[in-house]
DNA sequence: CTACATACACAACAGTTCGTTGTGGCACGC
DNA sequence: GCGTGCCACAACGAACTGTTGTGTATGTAG
C-alpha cells in the first residue's frame, strides 16, 4: 500500500473533489485519479463513486477512512519518534526483569500528553554516553556511586530500591518454602542468562554471589523473558531473580513460584539519569513522578552493594 | 515515507542482518541496502551500526522500531477494513447527535476482540439496501413500521427508544427553565441542519413538527456538530434537539444547557436492521448485547410517531 | 434546446525510481 | 595470511509516476 496514495485518498474524502485534493496537494486532477485507481486496484474495492459534482465515499470508502487517518497519523508518529529537538521522550530500560517499565508505565498513564520512547541501550556507561550526547533523555541504571565518576553534566538521583525475590519452577527445592534466606541460597544455581560482563548490572549480581556464596550462571545468550519462564518452569534445579512488583504482566501456562527473599532482602538500586541541561518538559514531569513516589519500608534489612547509594525520602 | 521501507526495516530489525532480511523479502541485500538507506535519508538519522557480521539497531532506530511496527500493524487493519469475506463488523449509525455511537462504543468495550467499522449512510433506504447486498452487516435506523414493508431477507428489532432535550444557548428563552413541554414549543424554531427530506430521522421530526406545531428548520448543510453548537450558543432564538444521553464528549467551550421535555417526553426510536443469513459472529455478539441493555421506564409519557414500534421487555 | 462549465477517465510521453548484476572494502576466524 | 561473510557503491534495464492532451458525461445558463 502507498502512503501517498492514502494521503490522497484522505485529501479527496475530505474536500469530495478530485480537483480540490490535486490542488491541495500540487498534482494534477489525472494524477489524483491515478492513485485512487491504484489504490482501489489493490484493495480490490470501489473507494469513490464518482459524479459529476465530485467524488462521494462508497460504503467501503467510509469504512477505510478512519484507518487511512489512522495511517496518516501512525506514519507523522513514526517520523516525530527521530525528529531531532522535537521528539518524544526517550527513556533507557534495563529490560523487562525489573520494574523499571512498569513505573515508565505507570507515569504513562499519569502524564498521557507525553509521548514515551523506550529503549534498552547495553550498558551503564553507554547510557551515560547517550544521555550525554542528547540521543536520550533519561536511563535508568545503577550508578549511584558515592564518588563523582559520572561526568559533571550527567545528574543522577536513586529513585527506587526494588527488593528481589527468588523464581522456582514446582520441582524446586525452594518451590514450597514460604521465604529464604540468602545464605539459604548458597551454593545453589541462579540463572541469569545474558548477563554480559561489564554491564552494571551484572556488576550487581556478581557483587550479590560474592557476598553469599551464590554460583551465578551467566551462560546462554538471553532468549527473552518467556524461554527463561519455560527453562525454569521444566528444572528442579534452576532458579532466577525477578524484581518483586515484576513482571508485571505474567505470562500464563507457567506454574512458577515467587519466593520472598529476607535476612536480608536484596535490593536493585535504581537511579535516574540525565542531563542537567536538557530542556524536555517531559523530563522534568518525569523526575517529579518519581520523586513523588513513597519510599517502601517494609523491608527492615536490606542488602545493596558497596556502591549503590540510599534514596532519600522527600522533604 | 515508503511502507516498503518501514516492512523492511523491520524485517532487518528482526534478523539482524541486510541479508536475511533481504532473503526473507525475497530480495537482494542491495535493494535491502537502498531501502533502508533511503528511509535513513528521509528521517534524517542513522537507523543501524554496520558491522561485519549484521547490523545493529541505533538509538534512533530502537526508538523508530515500535512506531514503525505500528505503521505495518495499521496497514494490514486498514486493508482488513475492506476485505471482502472477512472483515470487521460494520454499522451504520446516523450520526452524533444521537446515542447509537455510544451504545457502540460501549460494546466495543464488551467485546474488544470485535473489530469496528462505523458508516454513515444517507437514508433508511440505502442501509437497508446495503444491510441486503450485504456491503454493511447491521444499521441503526428508524424504520420499525408494524407493516411487512422491509425485505423479507432483512430482520428489524427495536432496541432503545431515546428521549430528547432541547438544547439552547444562554441567551434562549429557555435557558433557565427546568423542563419545557412540546406544548410550549409551538411556534418556536427548531434548527435540525442538513436534515435532507426523504430520510427517516427527518420524517420523525416532521411528525414531531406537526403533532405539536413546531417549526422545523433544516436550512443550511451540516458543517458538524461543533458548528452547530457554535451557531447555538451565540442565538437567542435557535434551539434544537438531542439525545438525552449524548454527544457524550460534550466539547469545551460552549456554554449551553439542555432541557428536559415532558408532557410527553418525543423518544426517538432506535432499531436494528440485520440480514436474517448474515454469519458474521459479531453480529449475534451485538445483538445480545443490545437486548441485554435495561429498558428505560423513567419517563411515563412518551411520544412517538405513528410508524414506531415499541420496545418489548426482553424475557 | 443549445452552449458552456465542471469533473473525471483514458492515452501517450518523459523523468524518475527501483531492483538487479557486478564489484570492492572491511572485519572476523581458521 | 587467506578465506568467508556482510555491507556499500556503480551501472544498467525495467517499471512506475506524473504531466500534457483529449474525450465523455452531467448539470447549468441563456
Amino acid at each position: 500500500m502507498d502512503l501517498k496514495a492514502v494521503r490522497t485518498f484522505v485529501a479527496v474524502a475530505e474536500t469530495g473533489q478530485f480537483q480540490k485534493a490535486a490542488v491541495d496537494l500540487s498534482l494534477t486532477q489525472q494524477a489524483v485519479s491515478k492513485r485512487i485507481g491504484a489504490l482501489e486496484g489493490e484493495l480490490g474495492v470501489r473507494l469513490f463513486t464518482r459524479t459529476a459534482r465530485g467524488a462521494v465515499l462508497t460504503i467501503d470508502g467510509q469504512a477505510f477512512l478512519p484507518h487511512a487517518r489512522a495511517l496518516v497519523q501512525a506514519e507523522e508518529r513514526a517520523a516525530a519518534s527521530v525528529r531531532p529537538g522535537s521528539r518524544a521522550l526517550r527513556v533507557d530500560v534495563v529490560g523487562r526483569r525489573l520494574a523499571t517499565a512498569g513505573l515508565l508505565r505507570d507515569f504513562h498513564r499519569a502524564h498521557p500528553a507525553i509521548t514515551l520512547d523506550v529503549v534498552t541501550l547495553s550498558d551503564a556507561d553507554e547510557a551515560v554516553a547517550a544521555v550525554r550526547a542528547g540521543a536520550i533523555d533519561a536511563a535508568f541504571r545503577a550508578v549511584t556511586r558515592p564518588g563523582g565518576q559520572l561526568p559533571d553534566d550527567v545528574r543522577a538521583t536513586p529513585v527506587f530500591d526494588e527488593p528481589l525475590q527468588l523464581c522456582v519452577g514446582p520441582a524446586h527445592r525452594f518451590a514450597a518454602a514460604p521465604a529464604v534466606t540468602p545464605a539459604q541460597l548458597a551454593g545453589h544455581r541462579i540463572w541469569m542468562p545474558g548477563a554480559a560482563p561489564g554491564t552494571e548490572w551484572r556488576a550487581y549480581y556478581d557483587d550479590l554471589a560474592a557476598a553469599f556464596g551464590l554460583t551465578l550462571d551467566t551462560i546462554g545468550p538471553d532468549f527473552g523473558i518467556e524461554a527463561l519462564l519455560d527453562a525454569l518452569a521444566d528444572s528442579a534445579t534452576l532458579a532466577t531473580f525477578f524484581g518483586r512488583r515484576t513482571p508485571l504482566v505474567w505470562p500464563d501456562g507457567h506454574d512458577l513460584r515467587r519466593i520472598p527473599i529476607h535476612g536480608p532482602t536484596p535490593v536493585y538500586p535504581h537511579s535516574l539519569l540525565w542531563r542537567g541541561d536538557n530542556p524536555h518538559p517531559g523530563l522534568t514531569a518525569l523526575r517529579d513522578h518519581l520523586a513523588s513516589l513513597p519510599v517502601d519500608h517494609s523491608d527492615t534489612e536490606t542488602w545493596r552493594p558497596s556502591w549503590a547509594q540510599r534514596r532519600t525520602p522527600p522533604g
